[in-house]
DNA sequence: CTAATATCAGGACAACTGATATAT
DNA sequence: CATATATCAGTTTTCCTGATATTA
């Protein structure tokens, strides 16, 4: 019981830590004309599972439509992403990834432009990579729901 | 090459995903009462690595100076950190944990005030727990220096 | 009328940069 | 004088809450 605990709050202290570093260090190396985590998330997510409303993707990303509005908005105005009114329902925007930003995604220019990518790549065997990605699942699980 | 970018660039959008995840739960959790996670990383670092300097404590959250002491100053606010001039460096004031601050500790009590910790045990088993934690150690290497 | 979507406006927080005082 | 520590003040970023219009 007592190991139990420490083990969790020690987890838990590191885990804080990480992603404290983590959030700075992407900041560090984020310039002005990079892509925030949340806008780079977003893309990935319209990449693979087409377009959705800004209310769906806040939902899906955990956060308050209004917040999404701001993560998506510059993505308009770069010309990554583009909205249409769903003909069904007229309350709805669909967003969807613009031709311009599917072939860039696909040329993998934006992994290159990436510096967590490249960190990742220069860092961690390809076995660490996947041991690092399976266990990205248990902590999904915990901040999910 | 082509498959090992891709699995570096997804792994780096979960990654990101996960942690902006991680950030908005905490604040979500996070009541006026309780600890941010710096000050959370900040007390074990205390704990395990006894006295150190505002600086010190900066250079190995990987934060400014200035931004460590918004951090500590609320701790020391609340009566769990101490500051005491360094009588062989006029220049350093050496902050360390209370006593008060130990006990509590030590008793478990921050754990079971701790969200994440509480969401780990709750969510994970034992053998989870410790293949996250060196997982963990991945993640560190790619946020580190 | 109630519920869902979108958006405008303002606020809180945790990091940042710049500047200054002091001690080595 | 150059370097390191501490701290004051203001800024930026990214989220938040509250309020309002529109459509289902």
């Amino acid at each position: 019981m007592s190991t139990q605990a420490g083990l969790a709050s020690t987890l838990a202290a590191e885990i804080r830590a990480a992603g404290g570093k983590l959030k700075r260090r992407l900041r560090e190396h984020g310039g002005r004309n990079d892509l925030t985590p949340s806008q780079v998330s977003v893309l990935l997510r319209l990449e693979k599972d087409g377009a959705a409303t800004v209310s769906s993707l806040a939902r899906a990303e955990g956060m308050r439509p209004q917040s999404m509005s701001s993560v998506v908005t510059p993505l308009q105005e770069l010309g990554l992403v583009r909205g249409a009114p769903d003909p069904s329902d007229g309350r709805q925007t669909l967003m969807s990834l613009t031709a311009k930003c599917v072939k860039w995604m696909q040329e993998g220019r934006a992994a290159r432009q990436d510096w967590l990518t490249t960190r990742i790549s220069q860092t961690l065997t390809v076995q660490e990579q996947e041991k690092l990605r399976s266990a990205l699942t248990l902590l999904t699980r915990l901040v999910e729901d």
